[in-house]
DNA sequence: ACAGCCATGTAACTTGTTACATGATTTT
DNA sequence: AAAATCATGTAACAAGTTACATGGCTGT
């Protein structure tokens, strides 16, 4: 919904047409969105379908750069979507997780070696993100700042998991080789 | 991909119908992705079309309870999934950063409210995890437990990024508030 | 004249997702 | 007999995304 959101929190400040939203957003976004200018339109028709923006269309004039304006429908579900937190309810939508999950499931699988490239590429791109971070300038470009926060702050907790996944699949390695201390029975299909 | 691979890599352990597949898969993910049986079967029509599963349509006999089967492209497409990093490459495709991004620069919105709230709700899931964690047995519930680390770690990068995110906003409160101490042009738009 | 930006829009497609219709078998 | 589980499938939609067609306006 970020796109949508997006366009919405845009003509929330001032009425725009598609091509000028569209650089807005990516302006928005530290420049680190690039939006397909397809999309813009095929949203703003989504908006205004829903009731969330309107076109002005008799008053301008023009007939290229039509304008939209948000509606009160449309100020309302924003002010919702900035009032309620963004729920992590979807646990395990995440490709990487799955991925190891299946991988650890599968059995052909050299999860060790998959953790590991995982691991490297990680690490690479948690030092690009690093090496943006010191080239920008902390007043100017503060939108492009908070998204590499997020971005650092969430590899280095992939690497985390990732150290913390090697371990544990270590650990059942070398329960599974040592001989069980007590009633441990094994009821796995 | 969460959902396809996902189907291609039971079907890549052994042939299965659509029922089993599906719960087959909500098992792998700890029992905490829990999917569509509609799903399952769109998907497997789609894995069908593209050529990387087929139906074992005659030998077994059954009207009921179709197979399907992992054809040769179907395991080449899965290996490349799992040689291949997840590339955290889409940055701000996130609807918490979008959001934060888009109130910061509203003007209207009271980010430290949002960043307070999103907080909370950000710790309340934490404990949440952490309890669940503590309930779960290392040896029986791995693949639950991967789960929760992810979501844990996730969750603490996330609580991390949010501080940081206010002290940003409030570094340039205080620096708006202060007189510029050297030649500092205000030049944005 | 031609390159390039400003500007709009449609068709088509992907994955994810749900609601609904349908029926067999098994358990209570 | 009724309820639950096993089982399949379709129609329809959401959101994101790209490729393509189209044209005006500006600078070289």
């Amino acid at each position: 919904m970020s796109v949508r959101y997006g366009l919405l929190a845009l003509l929330d400040e001032a009425p725009s047409h598609g091509y000028n939203l569209k650089t807005a957003f990516e302006r928005r976004t530290g420049g680190s969105w690039a939006i397909n200018i397809g999309q813009v339109y095929t949203t703003i028709q989504r908006l205004e379908r829903d009731g969330l923006v309107e076109s002005l269309g008799s008053s301008a004039g023009d007939d290229e750069r039509r304008e939209y304006r948000i509606t009160p429908a449309g100020r309302a579900q924003l002010a919702t979507w900035f009032e309620n937190p963004v729920v992590a309810e979807a646990p395990a939508r995440d490709e990487l997780t799955i991925k190891v999950l299946l991988a650890v499931a599968a059995g052909d699988v050299d999860v060790t070696a998959l953790l590991q490239r995982q691991r490297r590429a990680s690490i690479e791109q948690l030092q690009a993100y690093t090496r943006r971070k010191a080239k920008a300038d902390p007043k100017r470009d503060v939108a492009f700042l908070i998204l590499l926060d997020a971005l650092i702050f969430r590899t280095e907790a992939e690497i985390r998991w990732l150290d913390a996944c090697d371990a544990r699949i270590r650990s059942l390695a070398s329960a599974a080789a040592a001989p069980p201390t007590a009633g441990s029975k094994e009821t796995d299909g």
